[in-house]
DNA sequence: ACATATCCGTTCCGAATTGGAACCAATATC
DNA sequence: GATATTGGTTCCAATTCGGAACGGATATGT
């Protein structure tokens, strides 16, 4: 009980270990807990252009095999990719996106716009994207779900949202400081 | 000369070290050799929701005071932050987005966005973002810049860029293989 | 039949990075 | 003069990582 909420207020310790951060309730914590790893997103670009097979993505990513087998099999046990069986004998696997895993294009596609603009050497963009739906070079624009505006940080106004509606509403009937409840939006 | 090449193929060695994939022709490899690091989004997503102080940032993230001195320094060093001094006596000092970093918002957002709908744990979202413009609870969507459609991997097709453009064409001058400019695709 | 190749990993060890805690310097406040 | 605050640095043990060798199942060449 009280335990619970240290977690989310970080009091229990002075600080977290990067392993406790999938306890957070911050989505962007619990996203990273799964693709913020060294080589992980850099997997991930490597399965968005069609690589599916495990000497294929040690190949062009020039990670170590060790570390390959490790980063798969975490995307595997959270349903990022799924390890699917393309012969029987000899049995081999490869590794595909799923829904879990599609779903993290927006992702991708916004570190490349943002790569592209801000860490060029000058020498253009590496990729260019063209879009089949309207045939032009384009970039990741990230935009709202109902009005389609692209999204500016001064226009998007952040609010407590279910998660953390009932530990704020237990801290405040516990008589803890506004501040303390400031400091869980911070932490969601 | 030929180093830049197998720099970019990857052949120098085996594997390659992760502190060295700001070397990659590849614009999320740029991007994570900054943002890509144990903590950094975090530090971010705590400096957009308006963090500026060294100590603030240590209470709400719970990471080490040395970790967080590293990671500000790496921000400060390519401009996501600048170290502003507030205070004369004593001197005092914060950390601000300056463009560059405020245009890593949309890879904060759809980092939200994907944890909101893939990583819930059934309590729904811990922060819901109305946005000001139209009064909704919303969610970024990573739309196409010129037409605005949403962007779908199966409708984007990537090509060489004027920075690989010419590594390919002098590979293929050399009688290298198909397969190795296509492994430059993926490489960039 | 036997050697070699391919694919998909695992094991092991030294090197690099991280976490945790103590320490430090400049100034303000009691 | 003692204690607190802000913004760090230093040091060491624990964890993670890179590099290279090894393994097992099967195919392929000779």
């Amino acid at each position: 009980m009280l335990d619970s909420q240290f977690q989310v207020l970080q009091l229990a310790r002075d600080c977290m270990r990067w392993d406790q951060i999938d306890q957070q309730r911050c989505s962007i914590a619990r996203s990273l807990s799964v693709v913020g790893e060294r080589w992980t997103l850099l997997i991930l670009r490597d399965a968005f252009l069609g690589t599916r097979r495990f000497d294929k993505f040690q190949q062009n990513l020039g990670i170590t095999r060790h570390r390959l087998s490790e980063r798969l099999s975490k995307l595997v046990k959270h349903s990022v990719l799924v390890k699917v069986q393309y012969n029987n004998r000899p049995p081999r696997y490869e590794y595909r996106l799923t829904r879990k895993g599609l779903a993290l294009y927006p992702v991708l596609m916004s570190l490349v716009a943002w790569g592209d603009e801000w860490m060029n050497d000058g020498m253009g963009p590496p990729l260019e994207l063209v879009h089949l739906n309207c045939g032009e070079k384009i970039h990741a624009v990230a935009s709202c779900s109902t009005c389609g505006e692209p999204l500016r940080p001064e226009e998007v106004r952040p609010q407590l949202g279910p998660a953390l509606m009932e530990v704020a509403a237990r801290l405040e009937s516990e008589g803890e400081c506004i501040e303390e409840i400031q400091s869980l939006i911070r932490h969601s």
